[in-house]
DNA sequence: CATAACCGGGG
DNA sequence: GTGTACGGTTATG
């Protein structure tokens, strides 16, 4: 039906010029790129021109136009708007193009108005099966089969990083005092404030432009650059009158885009926007994060500094200062404040540089602007995208969405074969798992009758395996390696999405299928339920399994050989393009509820899954506690948990832990006078808190940690600085008794099925009556408790 | 007490 | 002229 280069037309587009960086499309069909040379870096400026087109299932809107409506390939001379009807069965058959996309727009509009007999302002009103009307970039790019970054690596890029540091939050209330800008060669420079006031902070500004003009980056990053620095800057810039001309060509101030992500706008409580400079990429590194973290789900946050750490870009020396406290800090230590400063432009660099590959890579692909693909969804903002070009290109019409027929979506597979602690325990997993079955039992969707989605799900995943082969080629660290890696983590994730493009419920996607989607669920469970069945066939005893994966442990006689070969004998019973892979072994796991379980690996690192083991709102004691007992718990030493028990108590009633310890972190969501207008009604802790220790004043989002006082009172605990002092000395007048109780009910019950009843009694008796007749803990062994059916 | 709505971050 | 999911928390009936 297709064949191979019209495939790889489908996927990288087909137009070869290399070194696209940005590009800057207008209404009358004029088309700004900036390239850069692959060889030289060299920054080029051209100005294209293209037929801006919007894709309708009808011509009814345009017949008013009379003579200047013709169709392609029969042309008048003075047609201003041309058609061609598009192949094939969709709803979506009228390309229609014309030189300005006002033109186009304005008749297509004056001739809904006209059909409908209401008026129609926008295409959107028409709805999405009335017309495909993408932003004019992406027409551009779809229209020419170019992508961005051709022959170019992500180091040839110009990127610029910078952040400001603030008075506070709000731009309302607060100002920028500092400015850390960190230019393409790596310089970093630091801007202040010269004085109070508004002239000084306007001057700061314009330093702040002038500098971004000067170095002229191809993007400009930041982390939560459009959450905060370009909101801030944007309502400061307006407030003091201050220009801001960040873009490269066009009128000074940002442009808008609608954006998921993006902030509310300030006009209307709906839309969310982000903002936009011409000629630049403005990138945000906590998108890259949020996908990172996606499939990774280890990061304990999003903010920078914790990623930085995580990641090992941040240096042994950073210099740490609390949001609340920076601009004070900066009145009695300035460069303290700089080091600061300077080191969050840094991070970002390091970050963007480690995290931004795959958004990088996919711009090759898809096509759409770079910073929209930093912060698409892969759905709806790179499969579709792919698909709507795909079908243009071979001139095919496209579906209009569907309506759910009222079937229901069905699932994946999630069985707890047991409780309790198991040792010597193997996690198999089946590689993207959905795709797979996709490609081996031929699912797609129906409407998709060129194929589309299936060939690039096929062309995708032979693309990853040779870019992770060239990965493992090129030397450790190298670009080239660093390139290949982020090519494959692009992959990765539009491939493993092609199935949620199916699923989508509620029309989202124009080629969405359930009944496809309910078929690969099947497979997979099927899939599931063979792997589980094969592997008990040869003799491990099933712990758990989900989705994709399955926890088994192994008889103690085997060797790390028999589990290898377990894993390969099942997997050699699945199909070909169904990868099970041996994922990873550890010495012991308590498990405890479906997807909530610890697991000990055999170098000692204690790994905790699931809701029940982890919980930002959880008193740190509790946490250490926990940690603890299930590392002696998982390395078999019962008297050593009933030992962390006990210290934990004893540590309690000596008042031997610090307040901040046995403190709960809350979020203040209310306002002090909306407290007191509802106190009386219901009392709520962290407030009482607050009053209690004659804090009147706080600001919604302000995060506290309060506690319960020995007399039953609610209060703050004091701050602690990074060495864990505390400035004004430590209070410790929890409530015991209350945090006894709270260790015991809410702590060590996440260990009770490791024990028979009877056993977990002993292992957390209370000190005070401890039984005479209660077993000797050093008899006590762990249980595994087989859970019949394992649903 | 259940379900819906909201948040994640930035100074 | 858009559109992740997910897991956790808080608001609301």
């Amino acid at each position: 039906m297709h064949n191979e280069r019209t495939e790889d037309e489908w996927l990288w587009g087909w137009d070869p010029t290399p070194g696209i960086v940005t590009l800057w499309a207008e209404d009358d069909g004029r088309v700004t790129v900036w390239r850069r040379d692959p060889r030289t870096g060299e920054l080029l400026r051209e100005t294209e021109r293209f037929r801006p087109w919007v894709v309708l299932d009808r011509l009814d809107d345009l017949l008013h136009l009379g003579d200047a409506l013709c169709c392609e390939g029969e042309p008048i001379a003075n047609a201003r708007v041309v058609y061609r009807e598009l192949d094939g069965p969709g709803a979506l058959r009228y390309l229609v193009t014309a030189d300005n996309y006002k033109t186009l727009n304005t008749a297509i509009l004056r001739g809904a108005t006209e059909r409908l007999g209401r008026p129609v302002a926008t295409l959107r009103e028409l709805g999405p099966d009335a017309a495909i009307a993408l932003p004019l970039d992406e027409q551009y790019l779809v229209a020419t089969g170019r992508n961005y970054f051709r022959d170019l690596t992500f180091d040839q890029l110009r990127r610029l990083q910078f952040d400001l540091e603030t008075t506070g939050l709000s731009p309302e209330r607060d100002r920028i005092f500092m400015v850390s800008v960190r230019d393409p060669s790596g310089t970093v420079e630091i801007l202040e404030a010269q004085g109070r006031g508004d002239a000084p902070e306007a001057e700061l500004i314009r330093r702040l432009v002038a500098k971004i003009r000067e170095a002229d980056p191809d993007v400009i990053e930041n982390h939560n650059l459009h959450g905060f620095d370009l909101p801030f800057l944007h309502r400061r810039a307006r407030s003091l009158g201050v220009p801001l001309a960040l873009g490269r060509i066009g009128p000074p101030g940002l442009r808008r885009r609608a954006a998921r992500r993006g902030m509310v706008a300030e006009d209307d409580t709906e839309r969310r926007v982000r903002f936009v400079a011409p000629g630049r990429e403005l990138i945000d590194t906590i998108d890259a994060v949020r996908r990172y973290d996606y499939t990774v789900r280890a990061l304990p946050s999003y903010g920078l500094k914790a990623v930085a750490r995580y990641l090992g870009l941040a240096g042994p020396e950073r210099e740490l200062i609390r949001g609340d406290l920076i601009y004070t800090t900066y009145h009695t230590d300035p460069d303290r404040v700089r080091r600061y400063a300077a080191a969050d432009v840094e991070e970002v660099a390091a970050l963007s540089r480690t995290l931004g590959g795959p958004a990088f890579a996919l711009s090759r692909m898809v096509p759409r602007r770079y910073e929209r693909l930093a912060d698409a969804g892969p759905a709806t903002g790179m499969i579709d995208p792919l698909l709507v070009r795909a079908y243009l290109h071979a001139g095919n019409a496209l579906p209009a969405h569907q309506a759910s027929d009222g079937t229901p979506h069905s699932g994946a597979a999630l069985h707890l074969f047991a409780t309790g602690v198991a040792h010597r325990v193997v996690k198999a997993d089946v590689a993207s798992l959905y795709p797979s079955l996709m490609r081996t039992y031929r699912i797609g969707p129906a409407r998709d009758h060129l194929g589309v989605l299936l060939a690039l799900v096929d062309r995708l995943v032979e693309q990853r395996l040779t870019a992770k082969a060239a990965g493992r080629a090129a030397p450790s660290g190298s670009a080239e390696r660093h390139a290949h890696e982020a090519m494959s983590a692009a992959i990765k994730l539009v491939v493993n999405s092609a199935y949620g493009y199916l699923a989508a419920g509620g029309g989202l996607t124009r080629f969405a299928d359930v009944h496809a989607a309910n078929e690969v669920t099947r497979r997979g469970r099927e899939t599931l339920d063979f792997m589980c069945r094969s592997l008990a066939e040869r003799g491990v005893t099933l712990l758990e399994a989900d989705t994709d994966g399955v926890y088994f442990a192994v008889p103690p006689v085997w060797t790390e050989a028999d589990e290898r070969r377990v894993v390969a004998d099942v997997a050699s019973l699945l199909p070909p393009l169904v990868q099970l892979e041996f994922e990873g072994r550890y010495a012991a796991m308590l498990s405890h509820e479906p997807k909530n379980y610890a697991l000990l690996g055999y170098d000692g690192t204690l790994l905790l899954r699931g809701v029940a083991f982890r919980s930002s709102r959880a008193e740190p004691y509790g946490e250490t506690f926990l940690r603890h007992a299930l590392e002696h718990l998982l390395a078999g030493d019962v008297p050593g948990v009933r030992a962390v028990y006990l210290d934990t108590i004893d540590a309690l009633r000596r008042r031997e832990l610090p307040t901040i310890k046995i403190a709960s972190r809350v979020r203040l969501t209310k306002t002090p006078e909306r407290y007191r207008a509802t106190r009386e009604n219901r009392r709520e802790l962290p407030y009482e808190a607050m009053l209690g220790s004659g804090r009147e004043h706080w600001h919604v989002g302000d995060k506290v940690r309060v506690y319960r006082t020995r007399t039953g009172q609610a209060a703050v605990a004091p701050e602690v600085d990074e060495e864990g002092a505390t400035a004004l000395g430590d209070p410790r007048d929890y409530d015991v008794p209350h945090y006894e109780r709270l260790l015991r009910d809410n702590f060590a019950v996440r260990l009770q099925r490791a024990f028979t009843p009877g056993d977990y009694a002993t292992v957390f008796a209370d000190p005070d009556q401890a039984s005479l007749f209660a077993p000797p803990l050093e008899t006590i062994r762990p249980v595994l408790t087989p859970r019949g059916g394992g649903d």
